[in-house]
DNA sequence: CCTCGCTGAGTAAACGATTACTCATCCTGC
DNA sequence: GCAGGATGAGTAATCGTTTACTCAGCGAGG
């Protein structure tokens, strides 16, 4: 029914002033007197005027857009951080546009032309592998989770990830202390920073527990589902088994809970067992999971933000940083106390 | 390093042809000969063109791009649903733009101006009460899960949702299958159309068994979350109990079961549990729960396929959609057998 | 031989907003 | 009384595409 929108030209005509000034004022930028100013801010909100954003983006080559680039954003690791981002930059009045690649190079690759076929202004990955980096090696980029192997050396980017090393150490540690001496990890792939930090972590502390390498089994599996934490575990279990289990993600802890179950092991009293991410699943699972906690809400604000000022051509305060984890001690350990 | 991106301008010269002919190339649009096309494909491949969707969308005043309104995008079930639209409207070359309104009628506002300012083709309402519905009245819509209940008249959307009425229905009856008599409903809300009906359902299913209005008593939640469930559940079981218990969301249905099995009630020897929407935490939690199964990849697809039918200005074959559901049965009814 | 219709392609005007120039006016200080 | 800076506001070019007109050339029908 409403007029679909008015245009500037339309103030212009309203108000009797130049369109020039109703930019002026609209931007708040340039001269103009008060009268002016309220005379034109009046029928903005009188027509109701929307901007075109194609037009200003047109114009100016920068539109207040980000993408986010996630490979699932039905898992819940990933959907909470997506939810805080778009909050700290929709509160920045920037929208985001939300791509899943299932981690699929070619999908990714689609994306990221739309991407720049909608002039963002920079670009999120949250926890992907970036395959067609290449593709917007002059935008601003900020990763969250995972480091990009290729296309390093253009500069434009940071990192924020959370203390994985610390997180398989804290990991480690509480098995360790929890009495457990023959330890397995089920770790994501082999090629992905995150993991392979959180197995680093997880075998230092081992190691300055005393334990030899050897000590400590390390199965990849090629995907985060509950499916293969159940099949890993069946197998693991029945060619010699563990007494203590790191997972690199819940789903896997949750699956190898359901198969130990199932082969009739008890936990915590056989076999204990840390997963990684805390998400709801870990809560409320058969057996309540111990987890290695991180901070969504602050990895999200502060990726948000970096990526804000590396758009407005700042430098970032830091160009890596790390965020601290914590333990959340469930049954699946035995434990009632949470430790830092 | 690459050049940013190269204009229609560039490929024309470069060719030797007018940017008529280029852009008429580029839309397979107009008259042109075979041995035109072939070079300037040909540049356009070459230099590696990207078309400015500003530019584009200025001119035509319609961009390939949808805005997907969601109440909660941390919810398994809405993103889901989220991933599915995306993968569909995104294989027709369409772009998403995803907003997160926690419910709240000003940021849906705020997220509506935005969207209008995109000049967005089209608005998908994932299960959201629209509040703001009366801003973008003209604009092609589909509301998925629930129905607006306000600017009805307007006449440019459609509604898709799954038969909530019949898996109230099955719910009941396998309550009462397995001889609960006592019936309980915790239901998120009393004014939403998803929600009444499957109470609706629900009652009906019971009237028709031969209960009386009097055996189903029904609570009202505010909130869609584990510690809703919980509390509830203790307060209701302490005021006297029922034995059979219908959760209108999985969440719900988790934080009852926590709260009955601390109150040492046995599930499902006591008190037998039915959830709605067969999310992970319902395979994988502490008792596994019968849920009622709606297909997001359906709804996600044709709500999909539905408006882009309706931006083409085609009238959608049907307005009001109904999927079916069915009742997916675990130890929280003591069922094994899977009931379609 | 003239005219008509078709084909392929160029010219130029939008779309809505921003912004570099320009300019009239007024004030201030000498 | 006048130079010169500050102020407020208008003119018009521009961003990259699309598309309504226009037109030259060519083949066919009368």
């Amino acid at each position: 029914m409403k007029p679909d929108s008015v245009s500037i030209r339309e103030i212009s005509k309203i108000t009797g002033v130049s369109v020039a000034t109703v930019s002026r004022v609209i931007n708040n930028n340039g001269r103009f007197s008060k009268e002016t100013e309220a005379r034109v801010k009046k029928a903005l909100k009188e027509y109701n005027y929307t901007p075109n954003l194609a037009a200003r983006g047109l114009r100016t080559k920068r539109i207040a857009t980000v993408g986010v680039v996630v490979p699932d954003i039905t898992n819940e690791y990933f959907a909470r951080i997506t939810l805080h981002l778009q909050e700290r930059l929709f509160a920045h009045s920037y929208s985001t546009i939300i791509c899943n690649t299932d981690e699929k190079a070619d999908i990714e690759r689609r994306h990221l032309d739309m991407l720049l076929s909608q002039q963002v202004s920079g670009v999120m990955y949250v926890s992907g592998t970036p395959h067609a980096f290449d593709r917007l090696s002059h935008l601003p980029a900020v990763f969250i989770d995972r480091e990009p192997q290729t296309a390093r050396e253009a500069g434009n980017y940071s990192l924020i990830e959370s203390d994985n090393f610390l997180g398989g150490a804290l990991a480690a540690r509480e098995l360790l202390q929890k009495g457990c001496r023959r330890l397995c990890v089920f770790k994501y792939r082999d090629d992905i920073s995150t993991h392979n930090a959180r197995e680093a972590g997880f075998r230092q502390a081992a190691r300055e527990a005393g334990l030899q390498a050897g000590d400590v089994r390390v199965e990849i599996v090629p995907d985060v589902s509950v499916l293969q934490g159940y099949e890993k575990a069946k197998a693991v279990w029945q060619a010699g088994g563990f007494d203590g289990l790191f997972c690199t993600a819940d789903a896997l802890a949750v699956g190898a809970c359901n198969a130990l179950r199932a082969e009739g092991v008890e936990i915590p009293g056989q076999v204990k067992l840390v997963g990684y991410d805390d998400t709801a699943i870990a809560h409320y699972g058969a057996v309540p999971l111990t987890s290695v906690h991180q901070s969504t809400e602050e990895i999200g604000r502060l990726a948000a933000d970096t990526l804000l000022q590396i758009i407005d051509g700042n430098q970032p305060e830091r160009r890596h940083i790390t965020l601290p984890v914590h333990l959340v001690v469930r049954a699946s350990t035995g434990g009632q106390s949470e430790e830092a």
